[in-house]
DNA sequence: TTGTAGGCGTTATCAC
DNA sequence: GTGATAACGCCTACAA
């Protein structure tokens, strides 16, 4: 079933050269004459010649291959990051290995290992906060790792990201500013998501300079539309009932969802609450009155993390922290109290 | 900065074992003495011993790991069939190498060779129709292959999906017995998407079938909410204006697009004007009054695409084709032609 | 500029 | 049940 694969070794034999001058011919043109080089090219694609990328790896001991490790594919917002990441990489003759452990600690740990037994050269992370056992793989490997979505309070990692917590205080300030004193917050779960932690802290801090706080509403759950808006529901069917006309949300899927329910309950918004999101998701714009919320460039913090790491295999240093700028985007859904 | 990394030798040296025995230890616990097997195992741990992907790849001739080349993975659709593919294929020992094109024929063989130097053992393509060059590379390669999201016609290819003829012409089917008789169609890209060309095709006979034809009110356009929603505005925008009662739609997103331009304009959705889709994305069921779609079982398909790659891998028979059930979701944006 | 030879870490095929 | 040993396909000093 499996069909013979030219070598290397048949290039050079048709080519009528040395196994080496066939792989220098392939791997360092300018070290070749240029007969030579064109000979080695026209016999590779006369065999359908195809490089044997373990046999490379062994040899050379790099993999050209990069991994990344992500809570989850399903959201729009790493979608876009990866798929830069990978246009970066491609360029570069890389290749990106995607792994997703669906926010689950142990299964974070096992893919990375994965990961690592399959020889990438270097990692990309999301966020900083991770599992002894996962930093421990990572150290031990001795490959690059950016961690992303975040920076690094330690300062000691390479990270490349942004403030969640200033950035979800500057959301919140833009409420008070508005006027508004009562607060509800639906965050996504803290406990395994620095990032959610991060920015549910940054709401906190923003409210208590006020003197403020939202003891008692404040629900976390997982970071999607349907628990976003279920998370609404359980909010508004409290016994206080809608004691609020604030609502800060961990990331735009739960404040869409928030929005939704609104909408099906007749909550005019923003006359009525006031709601914002983060991230801005293409459908942060398109479902109206629009979602006011936080742009995150997820692309750029893609394609930084991808030039970050092939600097550094290609042993330039970078700047260990790197910040992105992160814009609040007034839309419709905030407008003063009632 | 690169670690010392233990090898099989150091482990079986550790544990008093030949290298040999250590590495049957590992991979046929079945064929050592239980205790040699602890002693190897012991060792293993102590001195954190990883496998070397490549050199096993190179020495067994196979990498234990799958490519899967996607349109693009900004598409919840495809985002949850990656995800069911991974976990399959992890449970199995097996990693998934991610690589998407964004719609790009040249980009698509490019990424699919890449994938095939990496020593892919098995791959997943979405649709079953690609370039020759892409055909040719994955054929000399010699590997398994199943194509996804579409049944083959010529029934040569293995594939596990649906028709997306017959699955469009369900939901045209519907909107005719409502009693429509004037359509528009929103497609996506037919050049170079078999499963949009299907579509439109099944949408086209179902109302060949009454004598009915959408000429001249046929938009194509990107798999996108903002695409959707501008297509739409083009179509109301045409001196004919909105001389349709129904829009058939290639997919959610373009149909949600569609939705909330209608709801910009203030179309009443479905009394003035019924719109179905096709895959049934969680937001389609959440944004009012909830799109009529055709469910398409993603996560399966994506299953059961990893389960036939492993049976064949292992040597096993699967059948050629595998169909998987599409079915019409009725929600609140079919009704009745005015 | 080109060729030779040794080695990368594992698996697989033999003997024992 | 266990242990030598030869691949696996390529890279890379080093020699020519």
């Amino acid at each position: 079933m499996r069909k013979f694969s030219a070598r290397l070794a048949d290039v050079a034999h048709s080519a009528g050269v040395s196994l080496s001058t066939a792989s220098r011919a392939m791997a360092e043109p300018g070290l070749v004459r240029n007969d030579t080089r064109e000979k080695v090219e026209k016999a590779a694609a006369r065999l359908g010649y195809m490089p044997h990328g373990a046999a490379r790896a062994l040899a050379s001991r790099r993999s050209r291959t990069i991994g990344a490790v992500l809570p989850t594919v399903d959201n729009p917002i790493f979608a876009s990051a990866t798929q830069a990441i990978a246009r970066e990489l491609g360029a570069s003759g890389y290749t990106l290995l995607l792994a997703a452990y669906d926010y689950v600690s142990d299964t974070e740990v096992t893919v990375t290992r994965a990961l690592l037994e399959r020889g990438v050269d270097g990692l990309v992370l999301v966020g900083a906060d991770h599992p002894p056992a996962l930093f421990q793989v990572v150290e031990q490997a001795g490959i690059p790792c950016e961690f992303t979505w975040t920076i690094d309070s330690s300062g000691y990692r390479h990270c490349v990201g942004f403030s969640n917590r200033l950035a979800a205080a500057r959301a919140t300030q833009h409420l008070l500013e508005l006027g508004h004193r009562t607060f509800a917050v639906l965050s996504g779960h803290t406990a395994s998501n620095d990032r959610a932690r991060e920015r549910l802290a940054g709401v906190r801090e923003a409210l208590a300079a006020r003197g403020l706080l939202a003891d008692g509403r404040i629900l976390e759950t997982t970071f999607s539309l349907g628990h976003g808006r279920a998370a609404m529901r359980a909010l508004l069917d409290r016994p206080a009932g809608r004691d609020f006309t604030a609502l800060v949300c961990g990331n735009d899927l739960l404040a869409l969802g928030a929005l939704l329910e609104c909408q099906a309950r007749g909550i005019r918004v923003p006359e009525e609450l006031s709601i914002t999101g983060f991230d801005d998701i293409e459908l942060a714009a398109e479902l109206p009155p629009g979602l006011t919320t936080l742009h995150v460039p997820s692309a750029e913090i893609g394609r930084r993390a991808a030039v970050r790491l092939l600097e550094r295999l290609a042993g330039r240093e970078v700047a260990r922290e790197e910040q992105l700028p992160v814009e609040l985007i007034v839309r419709g859904t905030t407008g003063p109290p009632p």
